[in-house]
DNA sequence: ACGGATCCATCATTGGATCCAG
DNA sequence: CTGGATCCAATGATGGATCCGT
């Protein structure tokens, strides 16, 4: 049965394929109304995360963990992606949250953030109006390229390997050419444990994994 | 600054004392009314919880956890309990959870539940009626005698070496004379870790202590 | 332009206890 | 009667991302 509000998930990738096509060139407010939601801020509240909210429940993504990708028995993540009316990348692109006391055991081909990008549907998403006039633009499944993933790969070696070293508190989002490390959390007392140099816990600023402009763009661009 | 719809806290022992007696005799709606909030429950929804929340908030309670009883800075854990037209009690008193991976390493002495049953306030509150129509007993500030505590503590003793063995899956509310232990979770799907005989982790209903009717009748009976 | 900080919705957990079948 | 199961409110954690000062 059906959550309400939201669809039953997709069977097949065929069958995401035509949902997702169908979405092209819809607003928000529209696919908010064919789910009885509303797609209306109240004033004065954000909407960060809203159009990814909307998108999911419209392709009938699950909730989403960091374990599982939004359609789990197709194996495929669904981001929606913030573009300007040329189309151009607006944003980065959050990936996952990074289990910073961890990482030093995982490689990049048992990672999280590798999982994630194994196999996406990049949904653009008009930015800078309301939400529900946002318009979406042409749906993307997509696979890293070897060189993608060859590049994405050498930025968390880097990334990773520096954690582990115990020097999360100087890494900053300057390091990876296109994969970088951004906090991520829902206010700046959040804290969360990593290890030091020397391995004793230390509760620092969450991280996630982003994906600069710069790479997003080049994706994206294999429809230009 | 305090909370709204909450009192801000007591400042010592003497004030409580004067706060509590000042709420017997009255009904919860009344208290409710006072604190700008509402005792009435929407058609077809449980008030479990509702009466104790009422309590806190009207007395200046912090909102409780674990580690602290309800006023920290007095060392008083508060508890509203249910008693019929006579004063006679209902229902058993939750104390508090077990960590049931940590047990074997804990002494009654420096447990969790013997910070919470060392002083308490007792709020007796009638039950079997609408939420805003029950009216509070006189309260009692209590701590547990040398025989008392002594009952306690061999309660205590006797389940915490059952689980300390690794036998929680046999472990029912049977046991204990006056302290025992019972289910407690939002829903049956809820896990929590516990060691098994072997000291493997295992996936177990989550527990807690309660404290048995016929205990909190003789504790109240120091009025009658 | 972009690095650091933040914002909303939803789900999970915890503290407050009571419900109810056998 | 009472042991096992459950229910609500409030808080915390997580996933969805965007905001904004320099």
């Amino acid at each position: 049965m059906a959550e309400v509000g939201r669809r039953a998930p997709p069977r097949h990738e065929a069958e995401l394929r035509v949902r997702a096509e169908a979405l092209a060139g819809r607003t928000l407010g529209e696919i908010a109304r064919a789910l009885g939601r509303d797609a209306r801020a109240a004033p004065g509240v954000r909407t960060k995360g809203r159009a990814g909210d909307l998108v999911e429940r419209a392709l009938g993504a699950s909730a989403g963990s960091a374990a599982e990708p939004d359609f789990p028995s197709l194996g495929i993540e669904l981001k929606t992606i913030p573009v300007d009316a040329d189309g151009r990348v607006c944003e980065s692109t959050f990936v996952c949250t990074i289990q910073l006391a961890r990482i030093a055991d995982e490689s990049w081909a048992d990672s999280w953030a590798r999982r994630k990008l194994s196999r996406v549907l990049w949904v653009p998403v008009e930015a800078d109006r309301p939400l529900a006039d946002r318009r979406i633009a042409r749906p993307l499944l997509w696979t890293p390229s070897p060189d993608e993933e060859s590049a994405l790969r050498s930025d968390y070696d880097e990334i990773a390997s520096r954690i582990g070293l115990g020097a999360i508190a100087d890494l900053t989002a300057h390091t990876g050419l296109y994969l970088q490390v951004r906090p991520k959390a829902a206010h700046g007392r959040a804290r969360t444990s990593a290890l030091g140099p020397d391995g004793e816990p230390l509760a620092v600023t969450p991280r996630g994994f982003y994906l600069r402009p710069t790479f997003t763009t080049l994706i994206l661009s294999r429809y230009l």
